[in-house]
DNA sequence: ATTATTGATTATCCTTGACCATCATTATAA
DNA sequence: TTATAATGATGGTCAAGGATAATCAATAAT
């Protein structure tokens, strides 16, 4: 069994792309609904494990909602938040960023917008060498605290980030 | 055995060497997924000894990326961007940018990169933003002498550079 | 002085299970 | 008939444990 997890996390990614074709899908975002002890029982685990792939890989970071509902008749709706308009995706971006962001942070988040589609590889590759250059300067040329350094990165990705998005 | 890291870093490239040839690697570039901890035993070494290795040798301003995961069915990949040999090209670029570049130089170099394809319209945005900002750093929150901000500027650019433009 | 090597410690990821919270339905009481 | 209480059927939270990888400081080699 390798990776319990990403096989789960696959599925509902396959269901929201075969819900993608659908009339209006576009415009309101796909989404897919399902009960958590039968996804959990057809993949043989325990029902808690469907909480840990959605709290791990269905983030708003990565562009998606999820809703819920217990007892009789309850399930769990999973939304892909569909970013039209630059702006919103931008507004998006900086509020994840935010004013600080360590160097995993970044790289994560970078990850994350590469396997979305929104940047290429090589984009991120010059994003992140960006970063370090920034990160090292301030380290061993002028002595900046860690806290210092981190938020120049972020004003930096922001900006890149920017510049891509309106690009 | 002095020579532990080079051995490693040789197989690690003998292993993307390997995935070159396969469907696809040239567009999306070769990548190499691996276990820390076998490969550190495959070599009779401690596994902090890996990310020595990676971290001195595989980095994005020589084009690598490196990706990784901890836990249960951990991995680290290993992406290569850039290509290899055109040590000529780079060091050309390295002539030309030299210790200390203006911003307009940058700007006309850039475009010119952009005209012979080697680098894309947003590849050029990105790195001009990166430039930008740390003029701008330079300038109004550290005092930074022009000509001091020009030499940040030329070893930013061809970080930036070396990590993508090999192709 | 720089680069390489090691090992101890720390951080992260995944999986499980016990226990908690909430909703819908049904039974019961007024 | 209506209000309320019990019941069953979900989903949520959290903490523990095992499996990796990352970090860092000390030491050795060049």
């Amino acid at each position: 069994m390798p990776n319990l997890t990403r096989a789960i996390e696959k599925y509902i990614h396959d269901l929201l792309e075969s819900e993608e074709g659908t009339a209006g899908a576009s415009l309101r975002g796909a989404s897919v609904s399902l009960r958590r002890k039968e996804l959990a029982a057809s993949f043989g685990c325990v029902p808690s494990q469907i909480n840990y792939v959605l709290r791990s890989r269905f983030t708003p970071e990565r562009g998606f909602l999820v809703e819920s509902q217990r007892g009789g008749h309850g399930y769990i709706r999973i939304l892909r938040i569909a970013c039209e308009e630059p702006e919103e995706k931008m507004n998006h971006i900086e509020d994840i960023v935010g004013d600080s962001i360590s160097e995993p942070e970044a790289h994560r988040l970078l990850q994350v917008l590469q396997e979305r589609g929104m940047i290429t590889v090589r984009e991120r590759l010059l994003i992140e060498v960006a970063l370090r250059h920034s990160d090292e300067m301030g380290r061993s040329d002028f002595d900046l605290s860690q806290h210092k350094r981190n938020t120049i990165q972020a004003e930096m990705l922001k900006r890149m980030l920017r510049g891509l998005v309106l690009a």
